[in-house]
DNA sequence: ACTTGGCACTCGGGAACACAGAGTGCTAGA
DNA sequence: TCTAGCACTCTGTGTTCCCGAGTGCCAAGT
């Protein structure tokens, strides 16, 4: 049904289109690229990809356009990812090498990506259930408030201010400090709430109030937080872009938290470190709109997601290799960390 | 040379002009606003107003529209802040007490403030320089690894990680937080330099090279994070204004922290919570955007600045009641935590 | 059975044009 | 000093026309 030249033709029409946003006609496909036939074959081609929907025309008397199934065809059989330059990886290298903490290296990846691929990053924070637990801190701020810092073994740091039922002794806090480090030191966050549960039982029955309190506030922590915040960059790159859904929807979904985790994605593959290509109508919200994101993190430990967000009509190839580049390098950063 | 009447015709026009979003003609004016005149006397007005510059017109045979320096009249002498209703006031008040740590109260006022103005907010986080220790906090990680951790007063918490010359125990690690400590404990952080500067030699011999790559690391986060972190919110309200300097510019400002924070302003003028508003061309960068700013913070300890940023045709009392009941809600809830 | 050249057809987009309507400036009179 | 009237100047819109790119189909060629 599809015989390789169909497929060529396909293929010389998603580039030529991506290239000039402008629907392309058998004439300067013939020309362009070189299929040795004439453009009245192309025509015949071109008619049997639209009849089975992957191309289409704006309408009668314009060249045609890929449709979604199209680029879909295109991005799974016709295409190669496109490795980035060696001076690009230097840069990427050497950027993501200067941050200083997590935080940063969050900031410095979004933007790098959103600057490789021109197109609007997004970059969800590693998930904490799936860290360990490096140390919890209590810090006393009055007689009735201490400070829990919680640190991950990623480099992530919670706090929260706790409000005490009583008042208590600093020595006391730090005693309950040190059960909690002995308890906890080096553990899976998502076992915590397990790890926790008989603690109170084993404490002098005096400190059991505060006990639960702080617990709580702890538990509390990691329940909220277990949805990640994600940051996005590059919005300026929507400009120019024209959309199906209109500018103004895409700039809302990426101020709403939710709707961008939905958008990224879960790992819902075996291979979390796969390419996920979400083509225009197959995106949940955005219509209208193309995702290419993957998940990073070192080798089995899978952190989160990370990706770019752009208008159909996108160089695939591209920016594919641009995101599973930078994933790579933002893994390898920060396992070494 | 400018009588009452004028005045009034140009706050008519501006009133006008912000609400429709069209030039607006004498006729037009002198029926909607009762001036009690007839149109021809407003078009002599209209002319002696374009004479000094306060309209213009886009061409021969269209109405009149403000032009920076007509607005700028108009906010200094012919408008009234806008308070906000009883409601909003509530709406404001609950969802900013919702807020569980300083993280959130900034990104809560952000969307708050970019919801109510119906325009791109942007909110700094309070500025270290003006707050003080509340806690030092030295953590073990490894036995040449410590974790730095600075609380201040305002909640805010910066963490580094340390990398140590030598191996040392736990116990000294302990020591050296205590002297920290006692050093610094609600201490102005622009005194922590000076306060440090002979610390090493109050200490033991061999502790003096761990101390001084530590507190290196600690003067280092303070001069760091001096230029703060500012968020935007609202980027999708854009998306139906026209910017003389085109959406990609103002895009790109906003994501560029620096030029944001030049946006935002000094607090230059003596009283710090006053509202700032800048038209158009008065903005350093951005021209075509006008930026309504005022500083915020309980009472004399000023943290840090906040405003929305929109196209000079903006309805400068709404957004100007709007920007300071926010400031003056999140500096209450600052103060009270 | 494909491929190719030819040909009629369709439709979008640009140029030319007219025209209604809004708005102005000016002048003369109240 | 204000007002009414009037001529003038634009923009924006709707109409028409036409060019050209691109198509689909058919018949002939390989």
């Amino acid at each position: 049904m599809l015989d390789d030249r169909k497929l060529a033709v396909l293929r010389a029409i998603v580039e030529d289109y991506v290239s000039t946003n402008e629907p392309v006609g058998s004439k300067a496909l013939a020309e362009r690229h070189n299929l040795k036939v004439s453009p009245a074959t192309v025509r015949n081609d071109m008619a049997a990809l639209e009849e089975d929907g992957y191309i289409t025309q704006p309408h009668t008397s314009a060249g045609r356009v890929p449709t979604d199934k199209g680029y879909r065809l295109f991005v799974d059989r016709l295409s190669q990812i496109k490795p980035l330059s060696g001076a690009e990886r230097r840069a990427i290298e050497t950027f993501l090498a200067g941050a200083v903490d997590l935080d940063d290296v969050v900031t410095r990846t979004v933007r790098l990506l959103a600057q490789l691929t021109r197109q609007v990053a997004v970059v969800q924070y590693p998930t904490l259930t799936r860290s360990t637990v490096r140390h919890v801190e209590l810090v006393p701020l009055s007689d009735r408030r201490v400070m829990l810092v919680l640190i991950t073994n990623t480099g992530r740091v919670e706090q929260r201010v706790v409000e005490l039922p009583e008042v208590i002794e600093d020595l006391r806090i730090a005693h309950l400090r040190a059960v909690l480090n002995a308890c906890l030191d080096g553990c899976g966050l998502a076992t915590v709430p397990e790890l926790l549960a008989d603690l109170p039982e084993r404490l002098p029955a005096e400190d059991r109030p505060v006990a639960a309190t702080i617990l709580s506030v702890l538990l509390e922590t990691l329940v909220e937080r277990h949805d990640e915040k994600i940051v996005f960059a590059g919005a300026a790159n929507l400009a120019g872009a024209d959309f199906a859904t209109g500018l103004r929807d895409v700039l809302e979904a990426l101020e709403e938290q939710v709707v961008l985790m939905r958008l990224l994605g879960e790992t819902s593959s075996d291979i979390p470190t796969a390419l996920t290509v979400r083509i225009g109508s197959e995106n949940p919200y955005l219509h209208g709109t193309s995702i290419v994101a993957t998940g990073y993190g070192s080798g089995d430990n899978q952190l989160a997601r990370l990706g770019v967000l752009g208008p159909t009509r996108m160089d695939y190839p591209v920016t594919m290799g641009a995101v599973r580049a930078v994933a790579r390098y933002v893994s390898q950063i920060l396992a070494a960390s």
